[in-house]
RNA sequence: GGCCCCGUCGUCUAGCGGCCUAGGACGGAGCCCUCUCACGGCUCAAACCCGGGUUCGAAUCCCGGCGGGGUCACCA
């Protein structure tokens, strides 16, 4: 049977680093081994839905390149792919359970329910069963409740990274399955759905652990098998908490593309969280693509570490095409320049992210330049300028402006007057960029182009 | 607190009974390269949570303790 995999998000916010990742693995997974990857929208929260979140959700997948065969803009035999879409199916099988007697109607209020459990004074309470046997309760109002077995049965799967998980039943509650309006909620929704949608193998994040179990009761309760699960590790914040929206910034994966951060860069460092393949720590999504497998999945929580990240990205700026990181630093810069390529060669070790390689190109494409004070007093001293002048002159000289020529008569010009390189280059360098760093100065020279570095050095040496 | 899961350098991890005086990567320290800054190369510091077993032999298997996380909603 063909795989079929979903990532099930709700839109109730921007993509999740973490969701971003429970993507990736499930994309991984179907692309690995020839299966459908199915994005469907869980937008039962009609309070916190919205359709900004959808449009965000969306956004980032495609940003991180994770396309998805079945769901919205891509209606498949399974369509609709937004639960609110798909109340008239909760409703069927919400009324053959509560035929069978498997399903009940409850007519506490949310209030009654607080007040229960505060009295009790149990951090875990359950819920009583009040309306379990009760047949006077009204049809409107009422929420349905899954009636749990009362026996000391267990129920258990095998998860495909964490083994066998068993919980018996008086663990378990009558938990509510459908609001009063038919809105189902996320247990009952996610089963008739991944049933439904045919889902051969659900991954997800720990934090679903838990819910697998009144899940797996539903499945039982409607005659149906459930699918595989996976549950994938955890990633932490810097506080060793679950990655959150509210808590952590770095949460948020805009937030990183906005920061300079390249989706290849984003998707490398993600899939080390918690999965691996023997000690590669630079691994191209072709390269995951086919490599991934949830035998390498680990089980252990994983800590966010952003210095990890910013080496990646390096990486990639490093390797990537020169022309694709020009072509992506471009809308910073907010117009195109051939020139760009140069500058990309001459600074993807020297920066970090896009957004450093955009700030490092602009002095590129002004007029003249202002000095740093500190700089210009170490180099521009009256002695500094006396050899500036030298090596103006003999860079005039030069019949052809490019960094080789232009570094081959600073080295014999140093060999003749017996000086270092260094003390020809940094008069020329501060009096080129305004500062004591900058990438090779023949290359730095070149890309400023002969009027534009000449005028420097004269304004220099003033 | 109940239940569930987890426990190798600061962090991500390799390891799946002998190959481990525990390997790699990020970060840190140092050296080299060098026109500056980077990049790169080399070196160093840094871990098997604790205690019992099982075994000729345990980071690897079992039990207990401790620690961490997750979850207990008419959120997903």
């Amino acid at each position: 049977m063909k795989p079929r995999v979903r990532f099930a998000p709700s839109p109730t916010g921007y993509l999740h680093i973490g969701g971003a990742r429970t993507a990736l693995f499930n994309w991984l997974y179907a692309r690995r081994n020839g299966g459908v990857f199915v994005l469907r929208m869980e937008d039962t929260d009609q309070e916190r839905s919205t359709p900004e979140s959808v449009k965000a959700i969306l956004d980032g997948l495609q940003w991180l390149g994770l396309d998805w065969d079945e769901g919205p803009g891509k209606e498949g035999p399974y369509a609709p792919y937004f639960q609110t879409q798909r109340l008239a199916t909760y409703k069927k099988y919400t009324d053959q359970l509560i035929a069978e007697g498997k399903a009940y109607r409850c007519g506490c209020t949310k209030e009654e329910l607080d007040a229960r459990r505060a009295a009790s004074n149990d951090p875990g309470w359950k819920y009583d069963g009040k309306c379990r046997e009760r047949k006077d309760v009204p049809a409107t109002g009422a929420v349905v409740r899954f009636a749990m077995p009362k026996d000391d049965g267990a129920l258990s799967f095998t998860d495909l990274v964490l083994g066998k998980i068993t919980k018996t039943h008086s663990d378990l509650d009558d938990f509510v399955m459908m609001r009063a309006d038919g809105i189902p909620l996320y247990n009952l929704g996610c089963v008739i759905d991944d049933h439904e949608m045919e889902i051969t193998l659900v991954g997800r994040g720990q934090e679903h652990v838990n819910s697998t179990f009144p899940q797996l009761a539903l499945y039982r309760a409607l005659g149906w098998e459930a699918p595989q699960f996976a549950h994938f590790p955890l990633i932490l914040g810097p506080d060793r908490e679950k990655l959150s929206k509210r808590k952590h910034p770095e949460a948020d994966v805009m937030l990183h593309k906005n920061n300079g951060v390249l989706p290849e860069a984003l998707l490398n460092f993600v899939v080390r969280l918690g999965w691996s393949h023997g000690n590669d720590e630079v691994i191209s999504v072709a390269q995951m693509k086919e490599w991934f497998d949830f035998k390498s999945v680990g089980k252990t929580s994983g800590v966010w570490n952003p210095e990890k990240l910013t080496w990646l990205n390096q990486q990639y700026l490093k390797t990537l095409a020169p022309e694709e990181i020009a072509k992506r630093v471009a809308p910073l810069m907010g117009f195109d320049d051939p020139r760009f390529v140069k500058l990309v060669l001459a600074f993807r070790t020297r920066v970090k992210t896009t957004v450093e390689m955009a700030a490092a190109f602009r002095p590129y494409f002004e007029k003249g330049v202002k000095l740093d004070p500190e700089a210009a007093a170490k180099a521009l001293t009256a002695e500094g300028k006396a050899t500036l002048a030298t090596v103006a002159d003999a860079l005039k000289a030069l019949p052809t402006w490019a960094a080789a020529p232009i570094d081959e008569a600073l080295k014999k010009l140093a060999e003749s007057t017996g000086q270092k390189l260094g003390v020809l280059a940094q008069p020329l360098r501060v009096a080129a960029t305004g500062s004591m760093t900058s990438p090779g100065i023949g290359d730095t020279l070149e890309i400023l182009g002969r009027d534009e570095a000449l005028a420097r050095i004269d304004a220099a040496l003033k």
